[in-house]
DNA sequence: CTCTCTAGATAGTGTCGCTATCCAGTGTTG
DNA sequence: CAACACTGGATAGCGACACTATCTAGAGAG
């Protein structure tokens, strides 16, 4: 397959094709000659995963990030999860309080050391731009993000491993930053649905 | 409290803080001559907000309609909760099937009339993206999915009415855009923590 | 032999969230 | 009352990002 057919399958224009190249997320065709090389269906998948990806935000860097634990992932699968978690998290500046995401931690029934530290100061990242804001999650309300995210989590697990191992690579680190816009989206459409319960319709 | 004070008390460069001015994101300050303003607590506020909203991904253009909403909110909660939500979803284009969307709405309790039709579109956007990327979500996880995020959306309205209505405003608003993060951020942390109770840890 | 296609390199585009600079007018200080 | 930092307002520029356009020299197909 030449790249003109690549880009006709994958709907992904031949000068972005080339960009990607150059940026190392498409591994190159095989070289029959010094300026032609043929793309299999294996660069079709690919270039689906990383419009997927660019699309849900993860820049061109934590692309790269992501299709390098695809290529060489890790046999330990908390170590296969923690990689596919750092690829898709932004970085952000280690100069946080943790107690408050350490707290919330003890509470879901793990401790620090049951994560990669990234994950937390994520977290502490998260409140603390919800207390700049001056917005306070009550109680009640982060005990059953607590509860149903645990919950949820576990579902996920436990639905990995009745998979070939390669779509447990793939579970994993596509799951990781494709599956959160569509949690997102479905919890708006159910604070609509338990809204329009609770109020009635307004007008739609 | 003149611009220099407002900077300095907020953190925002006084560049930034006219960029906002301009953008209409800030309300104007008090003039008290033609080349004079004063500002109050209200103006610290709004900017802790925007800068929240911007860090939370969320475009001018989006901040611009949170404020609006935060200005002049629609009396009905379920108005307010859809304003809110419509805020912060980013435009998807229409030609989306619904229909895989629809069903989940449909196991989820509710129907497309109890939707406002952008979130129902993003859901299907979502939908659209995993599939693109050749991934599909297991049924037993799907389920967990809406159980879970359908009772957290229930805990959540629970727990809005418990405080002022000026407070439910800023509870909706800012909670749609500014929760979302912590949400992801738990849920990964929860991940982590049920893969190491599962296979034990790696190296952090 | 011509005509299209190819890999590869380099430069340019559009968007976004600021940031820098300038200006005339103002309040404040000595 | 004079010097001077500061103000609101306008305009232009910047840096990052994800492409996109243009060029070149070489292949391959009819």
């Amino acid at each position: 397959m030449r790249i003109s057919e690549l880009s006709a399958q994958s709907g992904v224009p031949v000068p972005t094709i080339k960009y990607y190249l150059r940026e190392k997320l498409l591994p190159e065709g095989e070289r029959s000659s010094p300026t032609q090389a043929s793309y299999g269906v294996a660069h079709v998948q690919r270039l689906g995963v990383i419009r997927a990806l660019v699309d849900a935000g993860v820049g061109i860097a934590g692309v790269r990030k992501v299709v390098g634990v695809l290529e060489e992932p890790p046999e330990n699968p908390y170590d296969l999860l923690g990689a596919a978690n750092a690829a898709v998290t932004p970085e952000v500046s280690s100069d946080l309080d943790l107690t408050a995401a350490l707290a919330l931690l003890e509470r879901m029934g793990g401790s620090a050391e049951h994560c990669f530290p990234d994950q937390v100061a994520a977290v502490a990242h998260a409140l603390a731009t919800l207390d700049r804001a001056g917005f306070t999650v009550p109680d009640a309300v982060m005990d059953a993000y607590l509860e149903h995210l645990g919950a949820l989590a576990e579902a996920e697990l436990a639905a990995t491993p009745d998979t070939s191992i390669e779509d447990a690579v793939r579970y994993v680190v596509l799951g990781t930053a494709l599956v959160e816009p569509l949690i997102l989206a479905l919890r708006r459409v159910a604070e609509q649905v338990a809204a329009s319960r609770r109020f009635g319709s307004g007008a739609p």
